[in-house]
DNA sequence: CTTTACTCGACTAAAACAATCGGGTATTAT
DNA sequence: ATAATACCCGATTGTTTTAGTCGAGTAAAG
């Protein structure tokens, strides 16, 4: 099973992108910034992304990069695809030999696994982590509000 | 995220184990023979697997382990915990801190995840592995009854 | 009192991962 | 032109994790 901080960062990488995307490109040198990730190891993701066709890149200044399809149409199982290797939690891979050239006892049980992960991961796409996204900002906002119309502080939570 | 072959292999050697405990404590030698997991690697497993109260052991001369519970009550993600460290797909480990002491943009997403393999290795039992076994056993024994029946092999496919 | 078989912690080799580096190329603005 | 911006790309490195071994020990059976 591979499901590394790599993918974390790509996801994370592109939510950045799709919240910002509406004027013009977006400069991986931004993203490092707000995100927290280096640099360079963007430039590797975002590499794989542009060859996986996930994202379009403009160059030179006022350069960046631009969501290649609809936030909508974009599933976080694409993302994580594209910049690690094949989602698998099989043993054999896939090739059902790890016993002798037999499909072992357990491989039906991690295909299976494989299946739901793929599944949840498929189901969510770009466009609902922005919107989530949208609703905790407005969340936080509406919080530190309450907040200050109530000094007391946690009180209101016992109401 | 944590999924690795110390837990399928933990897995499978409880299949064993499950397979035969009908008479007596199964030998670490055995399962080492039958599933082709080292000996030494295999106390290493079983030493955990004991410490989480999922197998007994006996000592001496005709002794082995046991399966502790009945395996119908003994989940896949209980074996896996034993042996390996808890699953968790989120980068902050539950601390929701890795974006600036903040929650990240993706952690409800790492932990929905995690909710969904979880709940599908908690859904799957010793016992369904066992029984999917024997059904396969059977399942095999009639691939060759019927191969024999009609030497053309495949084209039975093609009813 | 010897054999069997579990017990335990320390150790090592190999693989995977995270991240960096250095030298590019395309584009724009001056 | 040429300087500045920003993407492009392969190679390389350091670290961590994983897989698997080793050796010395203990309990029980016969
Ligand atoms: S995991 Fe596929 S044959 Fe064992
Ligand atoms: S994964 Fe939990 S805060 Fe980022």
């Amino acid at each position: 099973m591979r499901l590394t901080t790599k993918g974390r960062f790509a996801v994370t990488a592109m939510v950045d992108l799709a919240l910002r995307g509406g004027d013009g490109p977006v400069t991986l040198a931004g993203i490092s910034e707000r995100q927290r990730i280096s640099l360079s190891y963007l430039e590797q993701l975002f590499g794989k992304l542009r060859r996986h066709a996930l994202v379009e890149s403009v160059r030179g200044p006022g350069g960046g990069y631009c969501l290649a399809k609809d936030m909508h149409t974009v599933s976080v199982a694409d993302i994580i695809r594209a910049v690690d290797e094949p989602i698998d939690a099989t043993q054999c891979g896939g090739r059902e030999n790890c016993h002798d050239d037999h499909r072992c006892m357990t491989h039906d049980l991690w295909t299976k696994l494989n299946d739901k992960i793929y599944e949840y991961l498929a189901s969510v796409t770009l466009g609902d982590l922005v919107e989530s996204q949208h609703v905790k900002n407005i969340a936080v906002l509406q919080d530190k509000r309450e907040a200050a119309q109530t000094p007391a502080g946690k009180s209101a939570a016992y109401i």
